[in-house]
Formats: C-alpha cells, sequence, structure tokens
DNA sequence: CAGTATCCTGAACGATACTG
DNA sequence: CAGTATCGTTCAGGATACTG
C-alpha cells in the first residue's frame, strides 16, 4: 500500500484552543489541512454525493462516478470509510456484495460542500469572463511587446 | 479526464434516470469540477485566507506562506489572478513594488470556504476517533487473519 | 462481485540560476 | 523586489492482471 496518507500518524487531538479563522490557513500541522486534502480530493466528493442521494454498491459506483479506475474507487472509499464518512457493508453472499453509504457525519460534510457547490454555480459566469480577460491582456501583451507605453495612465497599472 | 462524461442509460436497468439535482459532480466538463479543483489546491486557500485579512506584497506572501517556493507561489497567484479572485497591482517604483488583495469575487469565496473550515474543525475529533477505531479494526484483522471464522452473524457485518 | 498486487507514466512540485 | 526559465525528482493515479 503506496497510497495514501500516513496512517498511524499519531497527532495530538483534544481540545487545543479554538484559533480564530484567521490562523487555520497558516497552521501546516493543522487537521484543517488533512480534511481539507481529503475534500480537495479528486473522486471524495464524487463519491460523497452520489452516495448522499442513496447507497450503493461497488460496481455501481464505478459506472457511476465513470472516469474513476478500480483502484482509485478503492483507495477513496477506504479513505473515506477510515474517515468515518462512508459505512461499508458486507453481505456474506456467495457473489459478494457490499454496499456504501454515506454516515450521518458524512451526510453532514456533504452539505457543508454543498455550499461551496453552490458558490461555483453562481459565479461560474464571472469566472469565465474574468479568464477570457485576462487571455485577452496576455494576448495583448504578447503582440505589443516591442511597442512603448500607449496608456500613461500615471499611476499604478492593473493587471500587468 | 478529457471527455467520458455521458453515460449514457445504454444498459438495462430499469426506468429511473440516475440523477436529478445532483448533477453537478458527475459532469467532468462541468465547471464546477474546475473550480473545486483550484480550491483544492494546496496553496490556493492559503493565499486567498492570507489575503482575506490584508492586501500583501509579494514577498510579504512567500514569507507568510512559509512553505511555499517562490515559483508555487507564482504560479498560485497567476490562476487566482486569472480566475478573478486576486487582483495585482504594479507600482512603478524603481525597486518593483507589486501587491496582491482579493477581488470582491475572491471575497466571496473565502466566506463560502469558511464553511467547510468550521464544519472542520466541528468534525476533526469525530473524524480522529472514526480513524483510531479502523486502525484498530485493521489492527485486529491482521492478528486474525489465520482464524477461522468466529462470529457467524448471520447478517451483514460492518466494517470488513 | 469486489477487490488486491504490480508496473508505469506524466504532471506537479521544489531547487536553483538568471533578469529587468 | 518580483519575478521567469530550466532541470530533476517524486508520486498520484491509470492500466492491467490476478484472486477469494
Amino acid at each position: 500500500m503506496e497510497e495514501g496518507t500516513s496512517k498511524s500518524a499519531s497527532y495530538s487531538e483534544g481540545t487545543e484552543d479554538p484559533y480564530d479563522a484567521c490562523q487555520w490557513d497558516v497552521r501546516e500541522g493543522c487537521e484543517v489541512r488533512q480534511i481539507l486534502d481529503r475534500i480537495a480530493d479528486k473522486w471524495s466528493l464524487l463519491v460523497v454525493a452520489l452516495l448522499a442521494s442513496r447507497r450503493m454498491r461497488f460496481t455501481e459506483l464505478l459506472r457511476e462516478v465513470d472516469g474513476v479506475s478500480q483502484r482509485m474507487l478503492t483507495v477513496t472509499l477506504r479513505q473515506l470509510e477510515r474517515d468515518g464518512l462512508v459505512e461499508r457493508t458486507v453481505y456474506p453472499v456467495v457473489p459478494p456484495r457490499v454496499e456504501y453509504e454515506l454516515t450521518s457525519l458524512g451526510v453532514t460534510l456533504h452539505s457543508a460542500v454543498q455550499s461551496l457547490v453552490v458558490w461555483t454555480e453562481t459565479h461560474q459566469v464571472e469566472i469565465a469572463s474574468a479568464r477570457a480577460a485576462y487571455d485577452r491582456a496576455q494576448q495583448a501583451l504578447e503582440s505589443d511587446h516591442g511597442r512603448t507605453d500607449p496608456a500613461p495612465g500615471a499611476g499604478a497599472r492593473r493587471a500587468r
């Protein structure tokens, strides 16, 4: 097993003082970083979102997520299971049947993530046009890189 | 990861179409995925969080983020700038002075992310104990891998 | 069916050196 | 100061084959 996060990394848990919101970022060793990395993970969110609608079997997930490899699905599910976000149920039948479902913790994560999804959907147009503008500016720069300063704005100029 | 989004229900699997409102996840081409990837980025959030408190110069960020390389900071800032999340201001003075600040869009992103941070801080203890439990179960499995089935519970068993 | 074990590649990242 | 350019390495993750 070469993947995965460092298991058995015993970090000091317990009730540390709740550092204010402006501090979480600089603390690399902070748990937040780890969780964020899991959330950030390419497949985790997809799996969580799918499982939010219903419990599913391994192969179902493999089909639905589509793009995920068998190995990565396994790894992802194991991580989520380890973090207590999904629960794995094995039915001892002859063709093995395994089902995955969100735990209550997983459900809360899913709703927390939803706000980000909403943000993204809300602002995707803005972002797209910002990118277009940026790329246009870059293009202009390219064609202009021999010319002299055309807009003597005298102050600081934006977007180089 | 270039396409393969469409997963037409070509196989005979009943009548219900796979998913409804929760479509964002399966659409790889969707903007949501891209934004999520940016958010997921190792440094982006750190930079955004720092800039949320105040506008900063390049070297300041380099010092504050600490752990980031010069190259990665540049790359990160360029991406954020391109997405319209931060604004770059160049002062035409003799030792170059460049300042970065969040745009209003960047500010909204920051607050959206805060909810996730809060979630993480709220549940980090639960996660930590879930991990401990999982690891303990794995250990038990190891020591048990020669034994015969000791608990014929007849039903589905949890956590393999 | 639901995995595990191996091999391999490309993208990400860090380190370093150079520049306006 | 605030970058850009180049190189070397690591490693996440895909493809494939095997198994209980």
